[in-house]
This record gives structure tokens, sequence and C-alpha cells, in this order.
DNA sequence: ATTTACACTACACCAATGTGTAGTTTTCTA
DNA sequence: TAGAAAACTACACATTGGTGTAGTGTAAAT
């Protein structure tokens, strides 16, 4: 049995959703809410599978819901069903620990398809979004070659957001301290930055920096 | 028409693709290749609307072959098509560019359907490895709540990551700069490190840092 | 009412950083 | 093989940064 629960504050949305779900012999629908304040304090949420969200709610927004219900019940798959299609709305719920994300204009047999995948394992989205959440990995491809770091500056840079000291790197890849300088002012002109904070902060948005 | 190139150094898989798509009325393979070498000094990549890709590929690998072909031919739907599911593999195919990963056990009419999606701006992806992508947005919810950053640290950490000097921040803030070091010193120990350079890096890790 | 915790201000001090300038060696290229 | 570019080494110096220590006011907890 897949337990849901529903939190979406229109009415029809709501129950169109709940009398679609019940149908399906495995699944349940717990119980709706027309908010976040109502379904924190609810029972329903720690016994769910599956959590369906809105985003624009009255009062706490979705975002912050998704934060809140993913601390209650670890092990729910919280998917958004939305309107919204802008970056901010989309990585925030990510981010807040959505596994899914979909447009409200779903249908039915879509909704329990994706219902389904979710507790497979899977993280049902639409392919626009799918294609966003891609392209938000991709490297900056550098337009001018010249900004492209070298490979020695790639590791530089990674002792940097290790806060080591010039002498630390001078240390690790045998060079002397100045030598260490020399790469790093060349970092700091490729990046147009001035310091190591800034030069991490670049390094992590221009995807330079390895994420292991 | 869609246009597409192979790169796949099994023969079988080659040809089996090869023939499995040339048999769909609107694909057209133009070429397959054996290695990304032999890819690259190629005219069929520019005008490819779709290259399938391989991970496991002798001299240039799949993932470096990525980010070369995505160079060469913007506008190309680069798909990997692997066995590898490792997160190396993964976010490194990702980040080259690719805007697809399937693995290697697609069906032809699979892999013919995920060829579609591409085009029309989707993204396909096994539902592991949506799930895999997607938790690599989640906030990692802070264990200990001791070691969450305050709104006003929050706001500091971006302040540092500007590569800001104490003053600056203060003037900003309308703090001293020593209640600024204050606030800076509470950040360092919450997040264990013992400059900006490492407090930007993990802010970035841990997601407290907004990524705009 | 007293304690405790928090947010802030303040001062001091040394190590580390960023940058200017300059000389040397290595590597690539014409 | 000459000449240029890139990769280093070196020195100097003002600024900033990180940290120890200490004091003040305010709000919450006991």
């Amino acid at each position: 049995m897949v337990t849901i629960s529903i939190i979406e504050d229109n009415v029809f949305a709501r129950t169109a959703w709940e009398t679609a779900l019940n149908s399906e012999e495995d699944f349940v629908v717990l119980e709706s809410f027309s908010s976040c304040e109502d379904a924190i304090v609810s029972e329903s949420i720690k016994k769910s599978d599956v959590i369906l969200l809105d985003i624009g709610l009255p009062g706490i927004s979705g975002i912050k819901g998704a934060e809140i219900l993913s601390g209650i019940n670890q092990n729910a798959q919280i998917i958004m069903i939305t309107i919204q299609d802008d970056d901010k709305s989309i990585f925030g719920s990510l981010q807040s620990g959505a596994m899914g994300y979909l447009h409200k204009s779903v249908s039915p047999e879509e909704l329990i398809e994706a219902i389904r995948l979710a507790i497979k394992g899977g993280s049902p989205m639409t392919p626009q979004i799918a294609r966003k959440v891609l392209k938000s990995f991709h490297k900056f491809n550098p337009s001018h070659d010249h900004d492209k770091l070298t490979e020695k500056e790639v590791t530089i840079l990674n002792y940097l957001a290790e806060g080591k000291s010039y002498k630390k790197i001078a240390d690790e890849i045998f060079l002397s301290v100045d030598g260490v300088k020399y790469h790093i002012r060349s970092i700091y002109e490729k990046l147009h930055v001035h310091s190591r904070a800034e030069a991490v902060n670049k390094g992590q948005k221009l995807r330079i920096l390895s994420k292991l």
C-alpha cells in the first residue's frame, strides 16, 4: 500500500487528485491539506510514503514546506506539483528535498505513473525540468581560451579551497612559495578576482573545482 | 530528418544501434566511430543533431570526448550510453555537456524514444540517474542544530564569497568591524574552518551560499 | 533576582595575503 | 637557432586576516 498526503490550496485540484489516486487499488490518500501549517502538525505526514506539494501556497510556501516536511519524514518522496517553472522555484524545491517536479497540467495517469516511479527510486520530472537541471551541471565552456585555467592552476585552486597557505601548497607541489604566488596571480587574473574567497566562489560557479 | 553520430568501441553494440536507428524513417546515422579521436576530425559531428557516446573508450574517454564534441557542435544533443553508473562518470559527463545519460541495457525502442525526447528539449535519463542528480541538489540537513548558521551569518558568508573585506561588510550591514569579526568567528566555528576560502568552499558544499 | 547566553564593541598582534617589480630558466615556435 | 612566451624564483611592502582576550548591554531562562 502506498500512502499519500496532498498539500494544495486549490480545492478543485486537491479533490481531483484525491479521487484519482484513491481509485488506484494500491494507493491510499491519508489526508489532504490546504496549507503546510496544517500538514506539519498532522500525524499523516509521518506515515506518508509520498507527499504531493504545491508551491504557491498561502503562508508557508511549498519550498519552505518541503524543507520542513522532509525533516519530519526523511523517507517520504516529496513531489512538487505546480505551475511555477522559474529557476528559483525549481532549484529551491530541489534543494529543499523534493524528489520530483511536475507541472500542474499532468493528467491523472501521468501523476499515478510519476508516483510509482518515485517509490521505485526514480525522480519524476517533466522533460523541460530535467533539461534545466542537467544544464545547471554543465561546465561553462570558457568562451575565451586565455581565461581557461591550466592543469596546475586548477590543482592550486583546489588547495586554495581547502584553505592551505602559500607555504603548504608550495610543499605539496614542490615549488617555491613565490612559484605558487605566480600561479595564483594568473588564477586571479583569469577569474577576475583579487582574493582566495572570491576565487573559490567563482571556481565553484564555473565548475572548475572538483566536486567529489 | 534527425542526424545522428555514434561513438562506441564495441562493434556489436555499434552496429546494433546503427541498424535500429536507421530503421526509423526520420532518423539517419551519419557515421559511426570507434573512438573520439576519429570522431573529432570528422565532418559528421558538425552536422549531427544527436551524438551517442560511450564512456569506456580507449584513448580519449567519453567524458573528455563530450567536452570536446560539445565545443565543436554546440547544438548537438549528446547522450551518454554506458555501463558505468558511478558518480564520477555520471557527474563528469553532465559537467562535460551531456544532455542525457542512459544505461547500455536500453532497448532499441527506448533508445529511439530517448533521442526523440532529447531533440524536443528533454533530457533522457534512467530513473536511478535522475534520482542521483536530484539528490546532489539537496541541502545537507544540518544534523546538529548548533551548527546551523543564523540568518545574519549566512548573509555575511555571502559577502565573504564576494571577497569583501571586514570594513566593506561592516559598512553594508551597519556593524562595527569587530562586530563583523565576531560573526565570522562563529561561522568558522560552526563550519570547522579557519579561513574565508575554506568557509566559502564549505558554504557551497553545504548549499548555504545562494546560487543565483 | 540571579544566572546564562548572546550580540556586539574594542584593542592588540603576528602571520598570511596580494601586488609591484625584476631577474632567470625552460619550453615552444618560427 | 634565434627569439618570444611561459614558468618559475626572488625581494619588498602595505593591507588584511585570524585569533586571544576582555568588557558592555540586553534578553531569556531558572
